[in-house]
DNA sequence: TTTAATTATTGTATATTGGACAATAATTTA
DNA sequence: TAAATTATTGTCCAATATACAATAATTAAA
């Protein structure tokens, strides 16, 4: 059988595009950059870069991340690869897309050198995004929802300390779908959460008590496939 | 040896891995190839290959699974992408996995340039694979029952007409469970199944009802979220 | 201090689904 | 014709989900 040099595969880069999901106004959004160089100068786009020669697919996504957000320790999840010959005009281009969720109000976003731009779109309002950008926020969204459903990334969204309540917004925001409060509270009881004596500080009506996630807890119970996050 | 060029992205390769899972004996499998040549040269391996220059992802797997079994027309899904600098040996190459579920009576596996023995091999029973196989290996297994239960693929492993009991049985392998029969018969009901008057042939006893899965309506279906394949 | 307003939290009654197991039906083989 | 085998359907009880109501805790205004 015919086969090319080893050497002349070596001709194709790869990069990470990292789509942040965030919610405000009771909308979930993605952060998008606007291009500052061609191609596709001055369309919206994800935001990423081509993976070091040395680096590691997860430590490219963070290090896109933080020079996005100035964000660290936020943990990336990997969705999809698209690797169609043309979705890039300049080269063989295959890109792994990572995911992360983000309280929008924590922190700012800077433009960097690649982003002339910076926002917050909602999904419901998305325009016509640069290369094949619409198609792996859509897949990516989706992969959000099964993850969010079978694996205890819920929790990298919520602070360290959290209400019920916001942690039922997330999965209503992010599902996009209500729940009723006495009913989630119920599902929710095989999640191991650790209830603290600590309550809601600054509000105008009754403060809700205060829970953080038992990691240790629900690493044993993921392995023996004793919880669920399904909703 | 391979040197890295800093100042060039161009240098690194793509290759996928296909995992072809089968049952028979009551076990479910995977198919195994014996490196015929280095590096790890005489390991067991997940059959695998670069990326051709101009080649989509998909047709690349589906392209190896043709090289390693002669078929055709079987779907393959992509499951992760893994990409350690140092996972292999000569080079960066980043390895996109992608899965494919098989009947292993349904064909015979061939030889190919690239392996010099070819065997299922029991998922409870895996020796130490090359490369960073064993994790690949396990990752994907985790996406099948992850896919499988979320995902109207268990239609591929299937023949177009199945019995009820051949559908049960997908699922008491790939996941690795029993179901009681009348129960996973309740169960599957919001997955759409076409009922045909034929019947099972040669077989000593009373013959099963032939089915077959409706993908028009599926699709709209799945769309709406109005299918489960959770057991 | 009292009361209205607001949200948190818990409870209850009913409907739906899940699981164990039994009953019946259809076919082949002796 | 009967025994053997497997397919298919039904039933009872337990568990879970859903809708909705009741109670509790707190703030703010009267």
């Amino acid at each position: 059988m015919y086969r090319i040099d080893f050497n002349d595969f070596f001709t194709s880069a790869f990069s990470v595009d990292c789509i942040l999901f965030g919610y405000s106004e009771g909308e979930i959004k993605a952060l998008l950059i606007k291009r500052a160089m061609q191609p596709f100068e001055n369309l919206w786009a994800i935001p990423g870069d081509l993976i070091y020669p040395d680096e590691d697919l997860e430590q490219a996504a963070e290090r896109v991340l933080f020079e996005l957000t100035g964000l660290n320790n936020i943990a990336m999840h990997q969705s999809q690869t698209f690797g169609k010959p043309n979705r890039h005009p300049q080269g063989r281009v295959i890109t792994v897309s990572y995911f992360a969720l983000l309280r929008i109000e924590d922190f700012e976003v800077k433009a960097s050198s690649w982003a002339g731009d910076v926002q917050w779109v909602s999904l419901k309002n998305m325009p016509d995004l640069a290369f094949d950008h619409n198609h792996i926020l859509t897949s990516t969204y989706e992969m959000l929802k099964l993850k969010l459903q079978n694996e205890p990334i819920c929790f990298d969204l919520l602070p360290e300390r959290f209400t019920l309540n916001e942690f039922q917004q997330l999965y209503e925001f992010a599902l996009d779908q209500a729940f009723d409060k006495a009913n989630f509270r119920k599902k929710i009881k095989n999640i191991p959460l650790i209830a603290h004596d600590e309550k809601q500080q600054n509000v105008k009506h009754r403060p809700a008590k205060l829970f953080s996630f038992d990691k240790k807890e629900c690493a044993e119970a993921t392995a023996q496939n004793r919880y669920t996050f399904k909703m």
